[in-house]
DNA sequence: ATGATCAGCGCGT
DNA sequence: TTACGTGCTGATCAT
């Protein structure tokens, strides 16, 4: 049975080991794993904690509250008052006194409300455990007890026997962990990029991003009208009422009742998604209201009233959470609510946009963003000259790649062309196949894996970057970026050339895309010292993968934009070198 | 009835 | 079936 679950855990088989560990009899979780704790106050530990060089560190929570403080000097884990948090205050924020702890972003927030600035964390759980493993789903303290230390440590604890567990691994898991990460190189990563990014997400998730309720209720209203227009119509030229939000009605309604044909498949049935729509629009008039349905209900559902409800009563700002410890690749991502998915493409879209705001009117919002981060990062990771120069030279990339890939002087690039080489662009930073491509473009395949060999043909050293990188994946069955973050690839051992291919294109696109989200944590920590540094009052407050958003002081608007771009773009130095765009206005669609 | 989980879908970079 | 995410609604199943 142990051997089993080693063998999943190493392959990351995830829904394997979550399957097998359903299946295992209570009996077999014998030995559970009981750490001592003991309550004590300041002053029995005051000795201890004065002559420490390092203590573990943990709270017991209830929702923002601190009830609890523990620590752990090694052996049993000390359960003080809250009431203690003045005396131990000294000592949180003495950045000289080493802090281990399971999950530092959650204890520097609860902190906040009381006015302590954590310092000296220089040991978390979770964002050595998410280096060393990034494609694990999640990092308990069940796995992580068992993976380095052999400890049984049963899954479903209560809140305060959890608490007492995650603040005895944070000392006995940092011996492991920092031998595994310097074994993988990953102590660059792990202490000059994930541990201080933490502190750096607190402040921004801390501050929030302010929102206009009202706006968004008006909107929600307006919207309300059309959707009940559409709704109405499509009903009528269906001739019956149905779930219009359920794909398998609909289906029988377009597939069945309508006969219209089909285009594909899901698992359960046929498919009625935008691409599908799309290629019936001249079948039946009930498509095109089925189009504008599904965009104005999409943007109603998951926007319009759902963000107003996430605002926080007392701050009026909208907090999210930056996971740092989610993707396969080494980006952030954004929860609760997600604010790194917010609408651009379309004017129904844009209005969302336009309901984030600063705080103060006179304020303004200021938007940093790469530009093409992941082609410079291809073009400086292959070396390629043509890429390099075009980058170099200022060109718009898109059209400088229609010109090569169709033997196009650039004056003569249509949009057209400039639509297939960006699509190609793309496809080469995904890991393209002509499928894929074909698929995309709506052309046949033949026609695709022309496109792909003639960018190939003049880009030849992306085309050899690209199968060095596939076959150095395949020899050491991992790949790693800039700074060297690492993603392991199982995939590459399959048996299923479907599995390995998408192991191939995973290994491309986790160089590029990881390398860009290296870049961009590098300057976020950058930037933050800076505004700190220049002693500015504006402050960073959202990520979203390629661009950075501020809260500009309407007076600091000139020396934001300046410190702005210049960290951003001497976070790393790339050849060609990164360009930064910024632009301000007084909300979000007018930064844009 | 209520909650958990999956499928389908579509928003962003 | 070109990468990486979050989250909505509806369907289904367990409680």
């Amino acid at each position: 049975m142990k051997k089993a679950s080693e063998a999943f855990s190493e392959l990351e088989f995830n829904t394997l080991l979550e399957r097998l560990k359903k299946l295992t009899p209570e009996a077999e979780k014998e030995a559970h794993f009981e750490p001592s704790y003991k309550e004590s106050s300041f002053e029995q530990i005051s000795t201890e904690l004065k002559k420490a060089k390092k203590v573990a560190l943990n709270f017991i929570r209830e929702s923002d509250e601190i009830n609890s403080i523990l620590l752990s000097f090694g052996d049993s884990v000390h359960v003080l008052e809250a009431a203690e948090l003045e005396k131990i205050k000294p000592y949180l924020e003495d950045k000289k006194l080493k802090k281990l702890t399971f999950d530092s972003k959650p204890l520097i927030f609860a902190l906040r409300f009381d006015e302590i600035r954590l310092a000296g964390v220089s040991f978390d759980v979770q964002l050595g455990a998410y280096l060393l493993q990034p494609t694990r789903t999640n990092y308990t303290a069940s796995d992580l007890g068992f993976r380095y230390l052999k400890l049984y440590i049963g899954e479903g604890q209560d809140s305060f026997r959890q608490a007492i567990i995650d603040c005895y691994l944070a000392y006995h898991l940092e011996e492991p962990l920092t031998k595994k990460l310097t074994e993988g190189k990953l102590e660059k990563v792990y202490n000059e990029l994930e541990l201080p990014l933490s502190p750096v997400l607190a402040a921004m998730e801390y501050r929030g991003i302010g929102i206009n309720k009202e706006e968004l209720k008006t909107y929600s209203n307006e919207l309300a009208q059309m959707i009940n227009k559409l709704e109405e119509e499509i009903y009528r030229l269906a001739g019956e009422e149905f779930n219009i939000n359920s794909p398998s009605q609909l289906s029988s309604i377009l597939f069945e009742k309508l006969k219209l044909k089909p285009v594909k498949k899901t698992k359960t049935g046929y498919s009625t998604d935008s691409t599908v729509l799309a290629k019936l629009i001249n079948e039946h008039p009930i498509i095109e209201n089925m189009i504008n349905y599904r965009e104005l209900a999409k943007i109603k559902s998951t926007y319009v009233d759902a963000l107003p409800k996430m605002v926080n009563p007392k701050t009026k700002r909208l907090h999210t959470t930056f996971n740092q410890t989610v993707t396969a690749t080494g980006r952030l991502s954004s929860s609760n609510p997600n604010l790194q998915n917010i609408p651009i493409r379309t004017d129904i879209g844009k209005r969302i946009r336009k309901a984030f705001v600063p705080a103060r009117a006179t304020d303004l919002l200021l938007v940093a963003d790469y530009s093409q981060i992941e082609l410079r990062v291809l073009a400086h990771l292959s070396k390629d000259e043509t890429l390099t120069k075009a980058f170099e030279e200022h060109k718009d990339v898109h059209q400088a790649t229609a010109a090569e890939v169709f033997g196009l002087p650039v004056n003569k690039v249509s949009e057209e062309a400039r639509r297939k080489a960006k699509a190609v662009n793309f496809g080469i930073v995904y890991g393209i196949s002509s499928f894929g491509l074909a698929q995309q473009l709506q052309i046949d395949a033949k026609e695709a894996a022309t496109y792909i060999e003639m960018y190939f043909n003049r880009y030849p050293k992306v085309k050899s970057f690209i199968d060095r990188t596939v076959s150095d994946a395949y020899k050491k069955e991992f790949v790693k970026t800039l700074y060297g973050r690492c993603r392991q690839l199982p995939e590459l051992k399959s048996n299923d050339v479907r599995i390995r291919n998408f192991g191939e294109r995973s290994a491309i696109n986790s160089v590029i895309q990881g390398s860009a989200a290296d870049i961009i944590k590098q300057a976020m920590i950058n930037v933050e010292n800076a505004l700190f540094t220049d002693d500015l009052m504006s402050r960073m407050v959202l990520q979203v993968h390629d661009e950075l958003i501020f809260e500009a002081m309407a007076l600091e608007k000139s020396a934001l934009s300046s410190l702005v771009k210049k960290q951003m773009e001497s976070a790393y130095v790339l050849h060609p070198s990164l360009e930064v765009n910024i632009s301000t206005g007084p909300n979000w669609l007018e930064a844009k």
